[in-house]
DNA sequence: CATGCCAAG
DNA sequence: CTTGTCATG
């Protein structure tokens, strides 16, 4: 039993031009208890008007890391009904910490909810380089977190943005992306040392041997009118947590058939419905 | 008698930003015998389909001076029901020909047009520095034309975005813009000598004595619902072009009482209405 | 093909 | 406040 119930998590790419298109319709109509955001690319005080008056109304708390060292970029946050009892922006992570990619909160009931923004890698550059460096860290991180919740009897998930597709059934075209970041094999090993380790994908565990679901498609071309799309957002959860989960699902079009981001929202079902 | 009898001159701030907003149905709606643009922010490669279309469904020829020196910026053009008899590009002035301010055209029956887009300066700034350069050669330019058309018969206009208002009539708060670029003491002076040179100012011959028409409003507050313009949208006609003036307006909202640029076009009709 | 930044208007 | 650029995704 895991006191959140709904976990969402999206990557908004810019909460400002979200809020215009549709986000906001959709914040008011999920029954998320916990959302994760990623590419907010906004500080507090940049925020729609119309965006904290939705918060408002439908009770969220909102908790955020906008990046300190570039700004309209990046940016995480995490919208919880209940009010954090712990926030932690960064993992600890210098090299890292100030650029809005990892948010951490703590909720009541004893559960730990991490908002997480991946760099994009380009393979052969230095922008990889950062990528696996990141990955590294952020391992460490993941795996001390495990530890911990496991000696605590704490629950957890990391929700966001991975920019990894870990199989061959998280992207459209595996054959031609086996060069490109994202799906490069030492990621996809890094991604699955973490299962390994005791970590749950909860979105393949309910969906198993099926192409994707894509939660993410580029807005050039037809690449999502054809589906065209990567597996890239995902949750990871504790063993309790993947024990309790009992629904997952990407919104492909989550606000009256309208999109308002090139990501869709994902979310995960805890305990029985209703 | 002169062979063209509806002119008209609008900078659109950008054609492909206007083109989805109303320009195409003004164009395809309009009187006007020639219409002289600027601001038109792209390079022929770069114009809409639909813009193209416009063109070609309405019968008009397009000569245009982008601007060479920087993407994105100023650009003139002359759209004319005749096919022009001569295009010039600039008017022989080394430091700005290139830079898609100014275009001129010589029509059938002996009229010449010419497309203005006269910098912009900030009081007190290289930039007024520069417009004031440009002042200077353009109206050695003007002098010299003028005289030809007299020598020749020839008839002319000089329609564009002039970035002057001539006289206290011409802005909303002429008190508080003594001192900014566009109403300074030596730019009205360096107009009114056009005039006393023989030029008209074929819309305040039309509308004597009157505030405005303006023809410009800033994007910033509510400068348009409040009327608070400025009349720096001119044509400059020869003699015959004046006498054979017969009306003068300002279009505010041009196309179905949508703007589609902070200026609004302006237009002249020659000779009788029909 | 979107985002937000920027310089420019 | 809006344009088109640019770097980024």
């Amino acid at each position: 039993m895991v006191a959140v119930r709904v976990l969402s998590t999206v990557n908004v790419n810019g909460v400002r031009a979200a809020s215009t298109k549709g986000l906001l319709d959709w914040l008011a109509g999920t029954a998320a208890d916990v959302v994760c955001l990623q590419e907010v690319r906004a500080r507090p005080e940049e925020l729609p008007e119309a965006f904290r008056a939705t918060l408002d109304e439908h009770g969220w708390h909102l908790r955020m890391a906008p990046s300190e060292t570039a700004k309209g970029r990046n940016g995480v946050a995490v919208l919880s009904r209940a009010e954090p009892e712990a926030v932690r922006v960064g993992f600890g992570d210098p090299a890292t910490d100030l650029d809005g990619r990892y948010l951490e909160v703590d909720l009541p009931g004893g559960v730990t909810v991490g908002s997480l923004y991946l760099p994009k890698g380009l393979a052969g550059t230095e922008k990889q380089d950062a990528k696996d460096a990141f990955c590294k860290t952020f391992g460490d991180h993941l795996r001390t977190a495990f530890g911990r919740c496991v000696a605590t009897g704490r629950e957890m998930v990391v929700a966001g943005d991975w920019n990894i597709a870990p199989t061959e059934l998280d992207l459209r075209n595996w054959r031609g992306n086996r060069k490109n970041s994202g799906f490069l094999p030492h990621e996809r090993a890094w991604y699955a040392g973490l299962l390994e380790h005791g970590w749950a994908d909860l979105v393949r565990d309910q969906h198993p041997d099926v192409d994707g679901p894509y939660s993410w498609w580029s807005y050039r071309g037809r690449a999502f009118d054809n589906d065209v799309g990567w597996r890239i957002d995902h949750l990871l959860g504790t063993p309790g947590v993947a024990a309790a989960a009992t629904g997952a699902a990407v919104e492909r079009a989550p606000s009256h058939d309208r999109r308002w981001s090139d990501h869709a929202p994902v979310t995960v079902r805890l305990g029985e419905p209703g």
